[in-house]
DNA sequence: AATTTGCTTCAGGAAAATTGAAATGCAGAT
DNA sequence: ATCTGCATTTCAATTTTCCTGAAGCAAATT
């Protein structure tokens, strides 16, 4: 017979009160079962841990038992709470990389929410381009990424959050506005356009010859919309991110053409599984989505 | 169910191993066992512990409580340990107390076999007169204590260790070596006694006749030796404290009278058990006693 | 001395763990 | 795709462990 945690549990139950009836009152037991298993710790050590076979004073092998077993029960009691607590993604670390537009727009209320139901959880932020995330996720450096992957196959797992929709972005004073009901790329033709990585990416050939044609690109978002609030030009954005400004100064305004959009997909690598904490937010984000698209 | 140590020492096994039959091999169980065993653990927890029903690849919840459980296992075998080594008398504290003669001459020799068997034991002694002991021993400062009770009744349990004689101790120059065969109380009245606790307290009308004619009395002993080298007179002590000093100078001559002696005793509080170490110790002095009396 | 209190022991029964065999389910090979 | 071999799971039977309630003791109390 091997030493137990039940056996130092009945022990201290027993050592604390002083007998054992009220000890098997507390452990839910008999008397007569505590007695049993304290002679089976005893028989283990060789020695007795009272001084008579009344329970209420310890010999000094068990005032040293004691002070082990307490503090090892503590020990053993907090781990399993620490273990349970992780399962039940009350704790644990989240790691997400999200694209700059859906971490400035719907992130902030799914978070919000997540933190509040689960606030010991310690949650890790990151914003960043698609290919950046594609990046940090091979390399296990984030529980799951929010991006699109443009429809280039890749071997994680991705479920589509939302279609994010392609449209001008312009100054307030532009005369787009006026013709946002039947606006044709012809229209447009006629600004100037600012070309960015997004826009870029956008595979429907008017908007492709409007690109080839621009004759300036910027890169960074912020500097973009800097450009676009001096009336430098126009720019082709998705939907979120025109969401992400104040609408104030900034216009969106669809494309002439409807279907023009990507595809913002939760993204995780499809072997490793997740933690309970990093599901939870998942899920949380899932139904995030699902009910603001109602 | 609740969680046990066995399960989290299936668990770590496997997770070890990356098969249950490795595993069931380590811990001589059948695989099917371990796989009951697992899947408690995880119907407590909610979650899987393995990405798969193949063992070798943990799933985010089952990193987490590897860690946690090889930590705790660690922590429970160890104290395991520390406990058995404490019952086994292999670790612990003993504190004793003993006249000086007795901590001067057999305890030496009984420490150091005692600790070469039990290094890890913490062993502490102070020497000082019996009274004391009875105090320190009534104060529960000491586990047992070397003394003379003097035939005082104490509610102490006393055991016998052995006979230490009365006797004189003079200067080797002096005249009473040369009649130390038929020694009479007489001759010793020619002397000048130097009184001492130990002497003071014998019960015998000759002796005390001679204590109440003598002119000097010194409490410490060490004082009282160097009066004794500086010839200044005769003292009356045990055997024992006559062993203590370097026998070139001075002489121990046994009293006229046989059979005037002290009892040294070995002497616990019967209530309180001992330490496991205290208990051994206890019994390497009393087999070293009976050894050296034979 | 009688009673009460508290522990131990015992035998029977309940619960849990373990086993071996058979079924299932993957993964790599055909 | 289907097959094959290995690892795991499941199942029923068995063994082990644990628990209970009754009876018996011993110490403390009346």
């Amino acid at each position: 017979m091997q030493i137990k945690i039940e056996m130092l549990r009945c022990f201290v139950a027993v050592a604390r009160t002083g007998n054992l009836s009220d000890a098997a009152e507390i452990l839910g037991r008999t008397p007569s079962a505590l007695s049993m298993m304290l002679k089976q710790l005893e028989d283990n050590l060789g020695q007795s841990l009272f001084e008579t076979d009344r329970k209420n004073r310890l010999s000094a092998l068990g005032a040293f038992v004691l002070e082990q077993a307490e503090r090892e029960l503590q020990q053993f009691d907090g781990m399993v709470q620490d273990i349970v607590n992780f399962a039940k993604a009350k704790s644990g670390k989240v790691r997400l990389a999200a694209v700059p537009s859906v971490a400035n727009t719907i992130l902030p209320g799914v978070i919000a929410r997540f933190l509040s139901m689960h606030p010991d959880v310690h949650l890790e932020l990151w914003d960043m381009d698609s290919p950046s995330i594609l990046r940090e996720l091979a390399k296990d450096r984030v529980d799951f990424g929010i991006a699109s992957t443009q429809g280039y196959p890749t071997a994680f797992h991705c479920q589509p959050l939302f279609s994010d929709r392609f449209g001008i972005l312009c100054h307030r004073s532009s005369g787009l506005l006026l013709k946002r009901q039947n606006l044709s790329w012809e229209d447009l033709r006629q600004e100037r356009l600012i070309a960015n990585n997004l826009s870029q990416s956008i595979q429907v050939p008017a908007c492709q010859q409007l690109h080839s044609d621009a004759g300036l690109r910027v890169h960074n978002i912020t500097s973009l919309i800097a450009m676009i609030r001096n009336k430098v030009g126009i720019a082709i954005l998705p939907e979120t991110t025109a969401q992400m400004l104040n609408a104030d100064e900034i216009c969106f305004i669809p494309l002439p053409e409807a279907g023009i959009q990507r595809e913002i997909e939760l993204i995780k690598k499809s072997e490793t599984s997740p933690s309970p904490a990093a599901l939870e937010l998942e899920r949380t984000i899932l139904e995030f989505v699902q009910s603001r698209q109602i």
